[in-house]
DNA sequence: AAACGGGTCTGGAACGTTCCAGTCCGGGGC
DNA sequence: GCCCCGGACTGGAACGTTCCAGACCCGTTT
């Protein structure tokens, strides 16, 4: 019904079809198909009229078959829903398509199992290298993904498998300029709603705990961690009454601002784009995601061109400054811009 | 250095190695690695040895072109950031997984020659279906690449391009719900913050004014325009001093939460997850968006089974109250919990 | 004893490309 | 007039699977 002449009832047209159509050979087609220069300008032209005649599209199957890779590169994810994932995603998918590779994202939620099945989906695709964007695979998954295909890991800090790369921010450093921010307003009573005992939210601790320390305000630490209700945690933190409180995550410091009364300053971590949607806006801790995401891409070519050390990146977050956060005593900014 | 004994070095193991490890034929070991009844056990077990040890991953590619299909969906999403295209996504790879399809996404950010190259990655990967979530994608290309795949559009109403299935909520009913809504809380002064002509928009704008002129509030009727400046617009509107106000989406309802006084009932459209976030919680129209994943999933399933016609699904959205409509002249609820 | 049959296994032909080693032809140099 | 060269094109072999027709063996039926 819908075939065009030329073209074997019902199936894709193939590079056959095309030469057929054109009278050439299939090898000639191909040439042309790719811009080869060694085709005449005349039967070349003949070749694409045919080729668009028929509705014809390259079959990515069998040339990845043949060439051995496929120019496609995957990202698996946690999260979809998480913008901190999101634009990391933009940044890989600039550098990929400067190269002439595709994105293929795979998702697998916050179950394990299905995101190393999704590694493995990915595997079987031959994809030409891969960037994971989640703390949730296992090392062990990875490390064998890594036997086959170059792979980058986004977020975790530090060596975490034997063949992988990492790209990271610098969580300790930037708890670092949250709490020295805080300092500098004037704040001495800081809080810290911490996180789960993931390496990230204790290097987060750790920035807060050295700064305090060295601002001579180690009789002055107050940390309560997250937990599962977020709610009840930031209530139980502010029972202590502090002036200011910087928070393992935007949500938990959107919980905060939440609970507290309109002198307390709060500062998130990841910069989300809750920080611009709340009122007050969130000062927030803003990692350079869509440079990860690059530079995750630019280690993975570095392996395809044949580098064997593995390399850890370790870049350096900044402070975003909105309305959560001012002098001690002195009410919040924001509301009614 | 990495290879396996048995494998030649700095290949991939094909099925080939396993025969050769096992001791059997190529064939053998396509049957016994998809657990054919006819391999006998013994034999079974010393191929799955054999494959295991030489750590066989079993080629995607080879496969998709021999059998003619690749059990892979596609899907291609304008926005990976937007909410409400992931719960989309979830529907689509729960329905997917149940029989046995993975899912792989595809991201074209708001760039419709993007998006269209992507699809165009999606097709020569020979997907089995494609759904698509995104408006930006132009009727030519789907109708283009409907003629190759099973294609379903979600989001978008009614008829689109030919040979391709739409999954839709029914925007006039949700705005219904929404006026209605606060009608029934005793308001007469509703306003809508109107969306930017697109068909969704132009329906939701509809239902405000048939339920507005049922109600008998022809002559009460306040519509104004989003366009480029959300917050503009909503002091724009606000101005004309509504009680209460349905806005065309979440993001519109919270610059109109933004401005005005708390005595103005909002109610957004959408129910993105910002509407739990922010103080008062946003009163908001749900979309089915779980339920449209699956039946888009369904919809291309009955499509490779050799429907035909094209089917337009539309949905009934349900309405969410929470904290931001109150009766006329009332404080909204929220603020602490 | 021959024929049959079922369970197990095999070899070769696909699938749609790219790659490689040629072939063919016309023209320029000697 | 012969050789060689380079441009234009071709045919077949790969790639790693699945599919198909059949081979082989052993026990059962006629």
């Amino acid at each position: 019904m819908v075939g065009v002449t030329g073209t074997r009832p019902g199936r894709r047209p193939t590079i056959v079809d095309v030469a057929a159509a054109a009278g050439v050979s299939k090898s000639l087609v191909s040439l042309a198909l790719r811009g080869d220069p060694g085709v005449s300008e005349a039967t070349g032209a003949r070749i694409m009229a045919a080729a668009d005649r028929l509705g014809y599209r390259s079959n990515r199957l069998a040339r990845g078959l043949v060439q051995g890779r496929t120019m496609i590169l995957g990202v698996l994810l946690t999260d979809l829903a998480n913008p901190y994932h999101t634009e990391v995603v933009a940044g890989v998918e600039a550098a990929a398509e400067a190269r002439g590779f595709t994105v293929l994202l795979a998702h697998g939620r916050r179950d394990r199992v299905r995101l190393e099945r999704q590694l493995d989906s990915l595997l079987q695709l031959n994809v030409d290298g891969v960037v994971v964007v989640s703390s949730w695979v296992g090392p062990a998954a990875l490390a064998e993904a890594a036997r086959r295909v170059p792979v980058v890991m986004v977020g975790r800090p530090r060596e975490f498998a034997p063949g992988v790369d990492t790209v990271a921010n610098d969580d300790e450093a930037g708890a670092r300029a949250a709490v020295r921010h805080l300092l500098e307003l004037g704040h001495t009573r800081i809080g810290h709603l911490s996180g789960s005992g993931s390496p990230s939210s204790l290097s987060r601790e750790e920035g807060y705990r050295d700064t305090m320390r060295e601002a001579g305000l180690a009789d002055g630490m107050l940390v309560h961690p997250v937990g599962e209700d977020r709610e009840r945690a930031a209530a139980a933190l502010l029972a202590h009454g502090p002036g200011a409180v910087f928070a393992v995550n935007d949500l938990a410091a959107l919980a905060v601002l939440d609970h507290a009364r309109p002198e307390v300053s709060v500062v998130g971590y990841d910069n989300t784009s809750l920080a611009e949607v709340t009122r007050p806006r969130l000062t927030s801790v803003d990692q350079p995601r869509a440079i990860m995401g690059r530079l995750a891409t630019e280690l993975l070519w570095e392996r395809m061109g044949g580098r064997t050390g593995d390399r850890h990146e370790v870049l350096a977050p900044a402070l975003v400054v909105r309305d959560s956060t001012a002098p001690p005593g002195q009410r919040r900014g924001g509301g009614t811009p």
